[in-house]
DNA sequence: CGTGCGCTTGACCTGAGTCAATCCTGGTGG
DNA sequence: CCACCAGGATTGACTCAGGTCAAGCGCACG
């Protein structure tokens, strides 16, 4: 884990995702100002731990790029994945650590530190700042509610179609010459697993039969053709396209302060799952 | 479903639990008194839909006594609650219906409504009742942490177990001559059944599972004797016997408003799962 | 005294988890 | 450049926990 010396952020804040669209281009500029100064960068390599279990948070983040997860492990190491936090999104504000809660690297990751006391002394200050950690509390709970809703009511199918319909908001995708999109999933099928209360195993074959129903086309493991985003949302249990939980739309990272490594098919310039050009907002 | 005429709630402040211990008594008394001058009592019976799916809530309300039920349902009928709103906690803020939940007394319930335009319009001028919205959300983020999680890592047998235990943080309890104590279970097993993401056969078979072991004893389907809340806790994946979600104590409603009707065995006066008389704070 | 509903029990069966073998790919070192 | 290796992904075979379906049971209520 790489970790600069304090950086003022001045030069960097118009291209930082969350001084475009998350935490610190919505704050008092003062806040930001103060904020920033005790702001570190950090990388993580996939599968860090970055906090675990009871030991308290010592700071609060922010993610740059990447995707950590917020886990919890029972006894027999059966793992549940209980949220995702992408781009824009911060953690470690309320003490939502102690009751054996873990937060990883899903994927590399690099993050912004602020010093916790800074940051606790600015929310009762800023009320900007209080929306904000408010906003994505709320987003937060309604995530939540859609994952246990699923885990509870839909078949491990279900939610594998579902988890693929709302990975179009905030995984890269692009568009394919035949039609639809192509969704490059950032997990591995154990994360996703986890996160859908199934097993790897399961995953693969549900994939494969949305394979054999033409509901997808997998061109790689991690790339997947989906041709009709609607059909594959009724599969899912999503009703309307427009019901599914507020993720961050990755397609706003697009040029993120930290590009991603440009391997194969993983789209720099994602367009909306449907073809279109990003919605806005 | 009756419904009073506006109430002050001025002689009745002191003995209502959302001033002994809720809202209202955590509140600005200015706000406390703008408040309660819109609030209206309304009695639901048990099964009585609240609101219903995207049906925008028009009100907000404080649960005074008995338990509504926070849930979604997917196209088969296949139900998943995913909260109790227990006596003292708030719901409507935040438009937190929207996506097909629904809310449902679970129990005959009696709630107090406030007017939405009245509460909105004094959210931004006290910071009390903010801090208080805010207490509650955090509450329940942290409840739906641990169902997801309970439904995704544990099995249905360790989920029983464990509602149990953390049921005598809110659900009536009485001291049994022979130790332990008896937990009066407010909720029919087919909510049980749909909040532990599992069928009323299977929470029977487990329940009847648990008596044989030892772990519980029932003494009728409501009346569970609990001879050892550790034995049990452990069952239930719950390694202390602290880390449980943080549900408000109906230990504080002992002597709420509106008496619960005084049938067969449900206490009155709940003591400490343990036997030791209920704990402060 | 019938009716209905909630709870319980039994029989059955299948979806999905477990275990194990294989494939594939990218990375490493010779 | 190639052989080898490790880890992820896939596939297959097997098993059983727990869901479904179908009956009883018993209390509350009209």
């Amino acid at each position: 884990m790489t970790r600069s010396p304090a950086c003022k952020c001045a030069g960097l804040a118009p291209e930082c995702i969350s001084y475009r669209l998350g935490l610190c281009g919505r704050i008092d500029p003062a806040t930001f100002q103060a904020l920033s100064a005790s702001a570190h960068f950090e990388d993580l390599p996939a599968d860090r731990i970055l906090w675990h279990d009871d030991h308290a948070p010592a700071f609060v983040g922010v993610v740059l790029s990447g995707i950590l997860r917020f886990e919890r492990s029972n006894s027999q190491g059966r793992r549940q994945v209980l949220n995702l936090l992408l781009p824009g999104e911060i953690f470690g504000v309320e003490n939502e650590l102690g009751a054996g809660y873990t937060i990883e690297a899903a994927t590399d990751v690099r993050l912004c530190r602020f010093d916790a006391h800074v940051f606790d002394r600015l929310m009762p200050k800023d009320r900007r700042l209080r929306a904000e950690v408010y906003r994505q509390n709320v987003n937060r709970l309604e995530r939540l509610r859609w994952l246990t809703w699923a885990i509870g009511a839909l078949s491990p199918e279900e939610r594998v179609a579902a988890f693929l319909v709302i990975g179009t908001d905030y995984m890269p995708v692009q568009p394919h010459p035949e039609g639809g999109c192509v969704l490059s999933v950032m997990l591995g099928r154990r994360d996703i697993a986890d996160l859908l209360a199934t097993t790897v195993e399961s995953t693969c074959r549900i994939l494969k039969s949305l394979e054999r129903d033409g509901l997808i086309e997998m061109l790689d493991p991690r790339n997947i053709h989906i041709p009709d985003l609607a059909a594959l949302a009724e599969r899912g249990a999503i009703q309307r396209l427009g019901d599914r939980p507020s993720f961050p739309r990755i397609v706003r990272m697009a040029r993120s302060a930290r590009p991603l490594p440009l391997r194969e098919l993983r789209a720099m310039m994602p367009i909306n799952a449907d073809g279109a050009p990003a919605r806005a907002s």
